[in-house]
DNA sequence: GTGAAAGCGCTAACAG
DNA sequence: CTGTTAGCGCTTTCAC
C-alpha cells in the first residue's frame, strides 16, 4: 500500500479510503490512486485489514467427510450463503474424531473466524464453551451436544425414522433390522429412539438381535450391515440411519446374492442420488441438506436476536420401490425366506 | 497477548517465545506465563502472526460443486493432506463459472494464502497468472488452461474415453452415443478427443448427431442426455464424460423405460459410489480422486524444484455390468430397437 | 479532500 | 534468559 501511495505521490490514508470506497476522494485522487494499484498490482491485505478491523470475513465449517453427499451439500448451501455475505469460509473434516474435532476448533479460533457451523461429534463441549466466551458465534448443525445450549439446524430426526418404521410396520414387516450410529451422536440415538417408539406404538416390541450400532462412517459400517445380514432368522426389511449405513447395507445385501425389494425391503435416511438411481429406487426421508447449510450460514453470520434460537427444518419421505408387502409365510412353509409376494 | 504478559509480570516478547516454542525461556517463566494465559483462555491470532510473518498456513481450493463425489474425495485428500502440513483450507466453489472464479481468486490473493489448487474453468488466464506473479503458487487439478504452463494433476483423458470406447466397439457397438462437456475444458475436450480416436482406429467414423454436449453440471445434463436418446436410431451404447453426465443419462434412460444394459450400453467416467450400488454395476474409468487432492495439496505447498511439473496419474478401468455384445439384427428385422441378445 | 500518526497482535533483532 | 523496540499492512481519528 505504501508503494501505491508513493507512486500516486498521496498519503496512506487516500489510498486506503480508495479501497475501503468510504471517506471522500475526489475523483482524479481516486483515478491516479487507481493507476497506480493497477500498474503495481497492488491488492489490499485481508492480514492488515483484518488485524486492524478485528474482522476476518471467515467462518469456519467443520463436518465428518466432505466427499459423503450429504455434507457436500450442505457445505454448498453454506458456501452460496457465505458468498452472498461476503464471507468466506475455512472447511475442516473431523472425520468424526474427536481429538481432531478439538484440534480444529483452537485452529479456527486463533483463525479468529466469524463464526463457525459445525456437526458436532457430541464431546468437546469445553472446546465449544471456549470459543463461545472468546465471542464467536457456533451453531450446530444436526446434531447437538450435552450441556450446550448452542443455536441449531436440525431435522426431526426421531420423526423421521418413526415414519420410516411405521411405513415398513405398515406393510407387515414384523422383523426389521435397526442400522444405526454411535449413541453418543445425537442424530443416531434420536432415530434410533424413532425406531423404538414407532414399535411401542404398534404394541411391539423392538428385538435385540435386529439393533445393531456401528460408526457413521464408511470404514465399519459395511461390517455392521453383515452383522445384521447374518442374524438367524434374516430380518424381512431394514432401517439404515443414514446414506454410509445404507450404501454399506445394499452392497452388504448383493454380496449375500440378495435382492431389493423381492429379498428384502430397505429404507433409509438421506435422499443422495444413488437412491433415486437404483432401481427400484429406494424410499428415503429426504433432508433438505443445502438449505440446512444456508440457514446454518445465515444464522452464524447474524447471532440471532438473543437467545440461541434453534430451527428444526422439514424432512420429507419419498416413497418409491425398496419395500413391499410381508405376510407370514403358510404353516406349510416353503423356501427359505419370506416376503416373496408383492401386494 | 499484552494481558498475557502483565498478568504474568513478563515482557511481550516472552510471551511470544512460550508460543512460538523458539528461543529459551526458563521453565518456571514457561510455566507461568502458561497459568495466566490458561487463566485467560489466552489464543494467539493468526492475524497478527500472519501480517508479521508474512505466512497464514492458509491454502484456497477452488471446485465447481462439492457436492459432487468426484470433488468431494479430492477435496478430502486435499484436507488430509493439508493437515499434516499444519494447513487450513480456504474452500470455495465456482459453480464452474468464469466470473465467480475470478471473484475466488482475488479473494484468495488479498487472503494472502500460500497456494490455490484450482480446477480451472478455462479462462481467467490473467488472474491466474497474476497469482503466480504475486508470488502464490497454483496447482491445476483435472484439467488445464490454454497459454498457462502451470504444475497441473491430471489423468490422461483420451486414454481413458479411447478405452471405454474401444471397449464398446469391441462388443460390436457402432452406433455409440457421447456425451461430453464444454470444449472450453480440456478434461471434456480431450476425453471427446479419444472418442473420436477409438473410432478412427477401428477405421471408423463417428456419426454426428451421436456427440452431445452439455455443461459438466446437473442443471443441462438431463437436457443433453434426453437429446441423445432422442436421436433416430438411438445409440445402441453411450459413453458418459463424466459423473454427473452419466447420472443424468442413466436418469433419462430410466424415464424413457429403457434398461441398462438390456436396451442400451453404457459406460462412464467416474467411480463414484452409485457405480457400484446400481443393478448391474456400472463400467467405469476410475480416477483416484483423494490421491490426486493430496498430490495437489502436497505439491502445492512445496513449490517444485524449479520447473513447472506436471503429475498424470494413472486411471483404472473398472469392468462391471453395464455393456453387453451387441450383433446387427437380422436383415428380416423385427421390433423397435437393438442389443437384445446376450453372448 | 487529504496527510500524518497511532495502534490492531505478533515476531525478531538487539540490548541487557 | 528476558525486556524493549520496530514494523508487518491496514484503518481511523484528527488536524489542516
Amino acid at each position: 500500500m505504501k508503494d501505491v501511495a508513493e507512486a500516486a505521490g498521496v498519503g496512506l490514508g487516500t489510498v486506503s479510503r480508495v479501497f475501503a470506497n468510504q471517506g471522500s476522494v475526489s475523483a482524479s485522487t481516486r483515478a491516479r490512486v487507481e493507476a497506480a494499484a493497477e500498474q503495481l498490482d497492488y491488492r489490499p491485505s485481508a492480514l492488515g485489514r483484518g488485524l486492524k478491523s478485528q474482522r476476518t470475513n471467515n467462518i469456519g465449517l467443520v463436518v465428518a467427510d466432505i466427499s459423503n453427499n450429504f455434507y457436500g451439500e450442505f457445505a454448498e448451501g453454506v458456501l452460496a450463503q457465505a458468498k452472498t455475505m461476503g464471507m468466506h469460509v475455512i472447511v475442516c473434516a473431523s472425520g468424526e474424531n474427536e481429538a481432531s474435532e478439538r484440534e480444529y476448533i483452537e485452529v479456527l479460533i486463533e483463525q479468529r473466524v466469524e463464526g463457525i457451523v459445525a456437526f458436532p461429534t457430541g464431546t468437546n463441549a469445553d472446546s465449544w464453551r471456549l470459543a463461545q466466551k472468546l465471542g464467536i458465534p457456533v451453531v450446530f448443525a444436526d446434531r447437538t451436544v450435552a450441556g450446550l445450549n448452542f443455536p441449531t439446524v436440525l431435522v426431526d430426526n426421531a420423526a423421521g425414522s418413526r415414519r420410516l418404521t411405521e411405513y415398513l410396520l405398515a406393510l407387515g414387516h414384523r422383523r426389521i433390522g435397526y442400522l444405526g450410529g454411535p449413541l453418543g451422536l445425537t442424530t443416531a440415538s434420536e432415530r434410533e429412539k424413532g425406531f423404538y417408539q414407532a414399535h411401542t406404538e404398534h404394541g411391539l416390541q423392538v428385538i435385540p438381535q435386529m439393533v445393531v450400532r456401528g460408526r457413521f462412517t464408511r470404514d465399519t459400517a459395511y461390517a455392521s450391515a453383515l452383522r445384521l445380514l447374518d442374524a438367524s432368522p434374516r430380518p424381512t426389511a431394514l432401517v439404515a440411519a443414514n446414506n454410509v449405513l445404507g450404501e454399506a447395507a445394499l452392497a452388504a445385501i448383493h454380496d449375500h446374492g440378495l435382492q431389493v425389494p423381492e429379498d428384502i425391503s430397505m429404507v433409509m435416511f438421506d435422499d443422495v442420488p444413488w437412491a433415486r438411481l437404483i432401481r427400484p429406487a429406494m424410499t428415503v426421508i429426504a433432508q433438505p441438506a443445502w438449505q440446512m447449510g444456508q440457514a446454518a450460514a445465515r444464522t452464524v453470520v447474524t447471532p440471532a436476536a438473543d437467545q440461541p434460537r434453534s430451527q428444526v427444518v422439514p424432512t420429507e419421505m419419498i416413497i418409491r420401490g425398496s419395500a413391499r408387502p410381508w405376510h407370514e409365510p403358510r404353516p406349510a412353509g416353503a423356501g427359505r425366506s419370506a416376503g416373496r409376494r408383492s401386494s
